[in-house]
DNA sequence: TGCTAAACTTGCAAAATGCAAGTCAATTTT
DNA sequence: AAAATTGACTTGCATTTTGCAAGTTTAGCA
């Protein structure tokens, strides 16, 4: 059965595993940053999320601020009312991930301020396209 | 300075964000399933990492083995020997990253279970080209 | 010495991302 | 009350990443 032409039965996890269809959500670049966002700094306007300093474009913005709302993730603060400065806010579930966010950061602030670990980000597009780094 | 082609210098992370330092390099549908696998399972080759049932692509493995190697996640069992049956194991640092597969595989666990949020995820899809959800 | 299979590579089509510009409706300003 | 402004998105298009199928290479075995 379709609903407005979106399949609603057939649609998959990548597996039944939990840590899997978190990342099949959230495993992004952007979807988590709009969480932590919205825990520093509490509810949030489109125009606020575009000046956070990793530059997230608008259309990217948009669509991610889409998914989760339909994840029911965050919401607007007033519902009923247009767009126009109405702020998104975290619902229990987006505030659940909270840990989530923590233990990262905890992770990053340990394992990955080395400055050496830099370089590897290019690794991907180098095995593409360029010479090797030779590690 | 440049080292075999790839600027040494200039590489940036896209903030001084820790979270947003992690996301740089993990934030993707693959990395920390590749690292869960190793915590479930303990060393595991590359075979054995395309038996998982999420069924990750060999190319996007290798990529993927690459980079976390690269970042000293992961390691050879036996650094010396060739790559035939030389499985890959966690070093500390990735190790470190239990706590964030937890949290996020209890997130998932309370938070993502509900049949209801699987239509979601062809969300930014049909932005792109089709009719939209009524939520 | 030849065969098998594990560990990758390569090529190409499809999808997602990033950037710049444009649209549209709600305020503000004049 | 008409015009200008601004916030919240869309749209178009080039670039990058992903996914799939096939091919290559080399260690270890028969």
């Amino acid at each position: 059965m379709d609903i407005a032409g979106v399949k609603a039965e057939g649609v998959e996890w990548r597996s039944m595993c939990p840590i899997s269809s978190a990342l099949d959500v959230l495993g992004d670049k952007w979807s988590l940053l709009i969480v932590r966002d919205l825990i520093i700094h509490g509810p949030r306007t489109y125009s606020q999320f575009l000046e956070s300093p990793e530059r997230i474009s608008t259309n990217i913005l948009a669509s991610r601020l889409d998914l989760l709302t339909c994840l029911k993730l965050i919401e607007r603060v007033n519902p009923e009312a247009a767009s126009r400065n109405n702020a998104y806010r975290l619902t229990e579930g987006g505030a659940a991930l909270r840990p989530v966010l923590e233990a990262l950061g905890k992770w990053a602030g340990t394992h990955l301020s080395a400055g050496e670990k830099i370089a590897c980000l290019h690794r991907i597009r180098d095995r593409l396209s360029g010479p090797q780094y030779p590690y």
